[in-house]
DNA sequence: CAACTCAGTGCACAACTGTTCACAGAGTAT
DNA sequence: ATACTCTGTGAACAGTTGTGCACTGAGTTG
């Protein structure tokens, strides 16, 4: 500690210089990914897009699976905050959907190449990656269920039920977000397309939620889905 | 033309044998790419896996690329069929969400090689597949929009609002094909759960079916809206 | 039969890969 | 000022990649 520290003009002190390089790296990685998946990502073109030398890589990952672990847990604390807007957003209940969906495709063009990373590598090449992104795919999918039930109907779910609906919602979002980030850049009108795609999918989810607590429970009981999972084999 | 061909007693015929290498080199490529993606197969890979010499690839595809192609008119030639078999399915309605997901349980059990290089190149980085895929896609989803418009209400439909619940159907059977692919193999209680899931996801969005108008109208139907506990004669 | 076609071979090449090692030199500590 | 720490260097390695080229020899044709 004390007053030690930089010497020189430039920010330096070390620690600054280290952190900094990293950045250098993941950021230099993630706009590579942006033209190619993580498994034909090399180790070298990371290290010359960032300015240094290869060895030097190892100073900072053991690995590039070890940097594509971080890039996916940057990637969804960008999710995480999206979904942070969307639920203290202040307007109101009418136009939920219209207003999730901007707040999506802002968040996608402002993070365009986290969204794309996590589109590509979640059945990606990469097994380490893939079974990371799906694990926070999950997380990101209870956050939402809890987020889900503080709508009318949608309280009295369970959190199962409500998994099950953060499920295809996310789905549909992943979706949209790779629609738009492979539309024509700029293209509004096919953005605005694939927009109102979303919306009237998100809605025709949507519709069928009145419905689903009587129906559901009839044709499958909520609780024992364990057990039908396992009895389900016999009716093959 | 005329009586001439084969000499030898192995089946020969130079077309044949020809052909016969063509399909060792997709056959190879397709296991290949069960543990790998497509931008980082190589072409001494699948080659070298098919038994002949590197240079000898280029007397059937000029490329990489058109060999991936390739790949994906046949992938989606089995889901075509697919399509097909739960089109003449001849159980009731009555269970047609059970049976198509069985269907296409068993489909992705038997064709797991197609199944998952589509889902994985679906968003994979080399963009010429990535397109043809979508296009496919969008082509497998008319297919089984016109599909849908044999059941009660949706015969009114438009043909855009049956392409909207097409791809959402696709979409689901994407994602629900891909989780069986990745669960532990011959997990029967993994397997179990996402079947019920998808069974469920699927019930999810067509319980939104009677409600929908091509407006779509509010997002969240006020509390007025039970009447529909009777009216379920459309669902799964 | 001889002449021809062409799928597959074998060698070569330049380019690229991940990783090792000894080493420089700025930043830090005493 | 001196000794230590550690990020980044540069040369070297054994391996892989895509592709060009001249070739062989079985299958085909007239």
């Amino acid at each position: 500690m004390s007053v030690h520290g930089r010497t020189s003009g430039n920010g330096a002190t070390r620690q600054e210089r280290k952190q900094r390089t990293r950045r250098a790296l993941l950021d230099a990685a993630l706009e590579l990914l942006e033209g190619q998946s993580f498994s034909s990502l090399s180790l070298r073109q990371v290290t010359r897009a960032a300015g240094i030398v290869p060895t030097a890589f190892y100073r900072h990952f053991d690995d590039m699976e070890a940097l594509g672990l971080i890039l996916i847990d940057e990637s969804f604390r960008t999710l995480r905050a999206m979904l942070r807007a969307a639920r203290t957003d202040p307007r109101t209940n009418e136009h939920v959907i219209r207003n999730s969906v901007e707040i999506l495709v802002g968040y996608v063009h402002e993070h365009d190449t986290h969204f794309r990373f996590i589109a590509r590598e979640r059945f990606g090449g990469v097994a380490a990656l893939r079974h990371a992104i799906r694990r926070e795919i999950r997380l990101f999918a209870s956050d939402l269920a809890t987020d889900l039930a503080r709508f009318p109907y949608l309280d009295r779910w369970t959190t199962e039920d409500l998994q099950l609906l953060a499920g295809l919602m996310v789905n549909a979002m992943v979706s949209t977000a790779e629609a738009i980030l492979d539309a024509a850049p700029e293209d509004p009108i096919a953005e605005g397309d694939i927009i109102a795609t979303a919306e009237r999918q998100l809605r025709m989810i949507v519709l069928g939620v009145p419905q689903w607590r009587s129906s559901g429970a009839q044709a499958l009981p909520p609780a024992a889905s364990r057990r039908a999972a396992t009895s389900r084999s016999s009716s093959a």
